[in-house]
DNA sequence: AAATTCGGCGAACGGTTGTTTACTGAATGA
DNA sequence: TCATTCAGTAAACAACCGTTCGCCGAATTT
């Protein structure tokens, strides 16, 4: 039995990880499908044929960066959906928590932006996948809270559908402000929470008139 | 003074519209930065020389596409927002319209969803300044509306700007949705109606905690 | 100590790309 | 009728592309 990271492994690990770090580099300025494998190689400093030793295609290197860029984001939902104080309180957590987290992975956020109806499948349905686990978990996070008393499965699911592509677009809206620019993020903060507080208005009376 | 249209300009509008149509033919399955201008001039069967004589750049054929693609669509907003029924009929009219308008219009859609956060910056930025008025011409059709007494200018300009949102958002899950799956179609119908449903019973409900 | 594994290299492959050039020939205008 | 305009052409440019090949040398296993 050998060790669970020889200095064989930790190696090809560091230069996979090189070839992430200069593809998400690179992306900040253009599309996955026209990310060049030669380009990429440069950039790392390594010879192109190298790139096939980590990854088949361009494509398999989107799908990782998928994978780093929301995969982390899963529990911070679920802590959020599972905090349990007042919505108004929620809502500018929630909020928070979306502006940090895009300041903090803006290139990866970007690249999920562009590449959510790019040109590669596989990093799309990537992506999809990834947006449909989140509306599941906060799904069952609103499933759990007494609010939602006489909503449907399939109701809840549109909501929580609602919200994940309010996250979406808020982050996307996000990103185009300038990381120098408090004002223009304060508003969009602002922006952000009137929305969130509309909807959430809306799934509070949502049942008043079929009662 | 001449003729407003000569066989001259006609002609030359005829091949411009060729390059256009190429273009979004090829562009259904791939994006704008990594459509090749020998590959789009080859489609159209003209030379690649031939197409400087009608655009400078890829990216001055994507603005125009952009143009092509919601251009049309102001009046159509414009319209429906200027209808006097209940909120419930106009909900669903929307929904309708804003369905039959990606089926008849689906590669024109695809191309405006792939490039609002794709790899050319001009594009970027028509597709911007469209959504952007049409968060107005909604806005001001808000105004119009008794609702809206107490709403202050700001407010109903994020209003607008969430209504936008769901507009395009709706539009590009038609677009995954199958021609041939009037099942699957007719249960986005559905959850689109109740997302916009949730939002007008927040905006009904919005000046009820500040009273 | 010897054998094997394997990440990375350099070179070569046929092919593509965007752009410029000088040109042709039909539509246009005097 | 003659001169001009100008959309479209063919050819050439240097540069770049993805992929495959055999090889090297260090890490690993026997």
């Amino acid at each position: 039995m050998s060790h669970t990271s020889g200095v064989r492994q930790a190696q090809k690990r560091q230069t996979r990880q090189a070839l992430l770090d200069a593809g998400l580099r690179l992306l900040e300025q253009q599309n996955l499908s026209s990310l060049g494998l030669r380009e990429l190689t440069r950039e790392v400093g390594v010879s192109p044929a190298a790139f096939y030793r980590h990854f088949p295609d361009l494509a398999a290197l989107g799908v990782a960066l998928v994978e780093e860029a929301l995969g982390s984001l899963h529990g911070v939902v679920r802590a959020v959906m599972a905090q349990t104080s007042d919505s108004g309180d929620l809502i500018d957590r929630a909020v928070a928590i979306i502006a940090e987290y895009v300041e903090r992975h803006r290139p990866h956020i970007r690249f999920v932006a562009r590449e959510r109806y790019g040109g590669v499948r596989e990093v799309r349905a990537a992506i999809a996948a990834q947006l449909h686990r989140f509306a599941d978990e906060v799904a069952s996070g609103l499933a759990a809270q007494p609010l939602s008393a006489g909503w449907t499965p399939e109701e809840l699911r549109v909501l929580a559908e609602l919200y994940v592509d309010h996250m979406v677009s808020t982050a996307a809206a996000f990103l185009d402000v300038p990381a120098d620019d408090p004002e223009a993020r304060d508003h969009l903060v602002h922006a952000a929470r009137m929305r969130l507080r509309i909807i959430s208005l809306g799934r509070a009376h949502w049942l008043d008139e079929t009662v």
